[in-house]
DNA sequence: GATCGTAACTAAAACGATCTAGTACGGTGA
DNA sequence: TCACCGTACTAGATCGTTTTAGTTACGATC
């Protein structure tokens, strides 16, 4: 098979007359060559379809072309959540107008993320990478700035001191839009069913039904780990009290689905007796029966601003500052009504 | 900030007293050093916790150390399927122990597959690539050949020629469970609601529940696009017959949510009146009332699987033979009962 | 007319591996 | 003694860029 060869920078430099160095500067975009020159050097290129050779380029330290994603999830419950899959795709897509690659790991624990990122940066194999979840005490912003290599963290709350580029998600804004929204309905009883309270937004979201009590509303937070095990062990507690909440509110969509059932199968009439609604919002709340009320985030979006985020990073000198991510809008559907009178 | 220096071969080969040719051949287990001396450069380099530049060795045209993955859909509707998520989550955790990267990219049509492909050989920015979903008169195997890029396709039938390395699944197989479960229930009046008839698996399936009718069954199918407004739309006009069919299958677990909420709208009783059964798993068929029996496919561990085949076929000389994919079975949960009698 | 500055280049050294073509050396067989 | 062989190496080219340190040529300046 006759692999053709691969056309060089050399290539072009030998048929333009001039030195391979010169074409880099045209190519490039910087000063150094002729306006004339610089044209007829691009116009070789374009003839012979030349592109440049990210591995060589990421050899010399420049751009690999290519960023980095280190999920930090167990790899098994990943697919649960529609959130990565939307984000990636986001991501993606914007990422594909500008011909970088995107270069996607999983990781089992922080330790290893941190490692990931070290083995990233000696290699030069991605130029910037894309931090979920933010912690308190967050080791990664520091290792990152250390290593010198650009990151955007996604969510949480704006970084106070401009330490790092952080595309901050509003989750007072939206704690308040739901239990604002249930409080509207008259719910005075309403129970939130959280993840973990390790997470940031957990917090925020608890501190929001909390203020509520000044409204008179009365809010109670069982924290689970996400399962619908424990999800549903909390719910069948719940509904058999003596006096029940009036509306309960999830942390994410199939948390939501997993209270849904518990109450179609003890006999608790939605939204009649109970409102319930999510935090999260995803295609298959809208296919059960009753529909759930949910916060919908475009995350496909929020993955197009991180990656847009990211690429300015790259050409910044400084850290950019922070931006706020899409707003959720809430999205009313079955699963919410008037509180019985 | 003192950016620690990274430790290169020729580091190694300086404290060991050799050339860095003699180095590289110890690190690579290949002869041309004695035992003796590969023991020695094997420790000074794990003294100074060497690895390998992954660029370098991409750019001389060994290996990248990172495995391509080019996924054809649209963006925006990826997040519907937990089956990618899945699938790169397996991939992930079978190339994490190699300490082999994965490049994700999503493209929006077959012509960007192809010059996916094209670029990521020209720049030797991966090893192999996992091609999804393969087609009648596919051209990316012919593609891949003549670039010289080894593949796993996953999906369809097993290649006949042995052109391509391919894990296939058994989907008739698999068809066969579901219609003849329900067949064996007492079932006679089988709806079949698919997706595209585009898809090899579409026409497999039909093709098992057409046969069912040497056991009497009386088998009807209506093609869908997978949306769950055209599966609700074919839904009541199901159920608005006078007879109505005793059991319905779907092709995919979303599918089969819509039509679930079409029966509660309508009144029908499941599994009472109507049994409802899928092709494809998720966790929410489990969350939901009745939960739906579903062929569940280990997606995940199809991933591992696919990674470790194109991690084997990355060493061997030749096309590897076929493998089956992981088979799926019967999940059975309360949406199938016996026919009425 | 010597000096200077600048634009437009060139030459060559990186980057960190792999890989080919040698070379030195000890041993073997005739 | 010499040709020959195999082992254990070394030297140096190679991959395709970027980048630094020169080197011209040419016009302007004093």
């Amino acid at each position: 098979m006759p692999r053709s060869k691969r056309v060089t920078i050399a290539d072009i430099a030998r048929q333009a007359g001039v030195s391979p160095g010169a074409v880099s500067f045209a190519l490039n975009g910087r000063p150094g060559v002729s306006e004339e020159t610089r044209q007829r050097i691009l116009a070789i290129a374009d003839q012979h379809d030349w592109r440049p050779s990210s591995t060589a380029r990421a050899l010399v330290g420049a751009r690999a072309g290519v960023i980095g994603f280190a999920v930090n999830r167990p790899a098994r419950t990943l697919g649960t959540e529609a959130f990565f899959t939307d984000f990636i795709a986001g991501v993606q897509s914007s990422l594909a107008t500008q011909r970088v690659g995107l270069q996607l790991v999983v990781v089992p624990t922080l330790e290893e993320e941190l490692e990931t990122y070290r083995r990233w940066r000696r290699a030069n194999q991605v130029d910037g990478v894309l931090v979920l979840d933010p912690r308190v005490d967050d080791p990664r912003p520091g290792l990152l700035r250390s290593l010198g290599l650009p990151s955007i963290t996604i969510g949480g709350q704006p970084s106070q001191g401009g330490e790092h580029a952080t595309l901050w998600l509003d989750d007072s804004a939206a704690a308040d839009t739901v239990f604002g929204y249930l409080a509207g309905l008259g719910h005075r009883r309403i129970v939130y069913v959280s993840g973990a309270a390790a997470h940031e937004h957990v917090r925020l979201r608890r501190g929001v039904l909390e203020g509520l009590s000044a409204r008179g509303v009365h809010g109670e937070v069982f924290e689970t780990d996400y399962s619908p095990n424990r999800v549903t062990a909390v719910m069948r507690a719940l509904l058999s009290r003596a006096e029940l909440p009036t509306a309960v509110v999830f942390d994410n969509d199939m948390m939501a689905l997993a209270g849904l059932r518990v109450t179609q199968e003890m006999g608790v009439r939605v939204p009649a007796e109970l409102s319930l609604a999510s935090f999260d919002d995803s295609i298959v709340t809208g296919l059960v029966h009753p529909s759930i009320t949910c916060l919908t985030r475009d995350t496909f979006l929020l993955g197009e601003h991180a990656a847009d985020f990211l690429l300015e990073q790259l050409n910044a000198p400084e850290v950019l500052p922070d931006r706020r991510g899409p707003v959720p809008t809430l999205t009313v559907r079955e699963s919410t009504g008037r509180v019985p009178s």
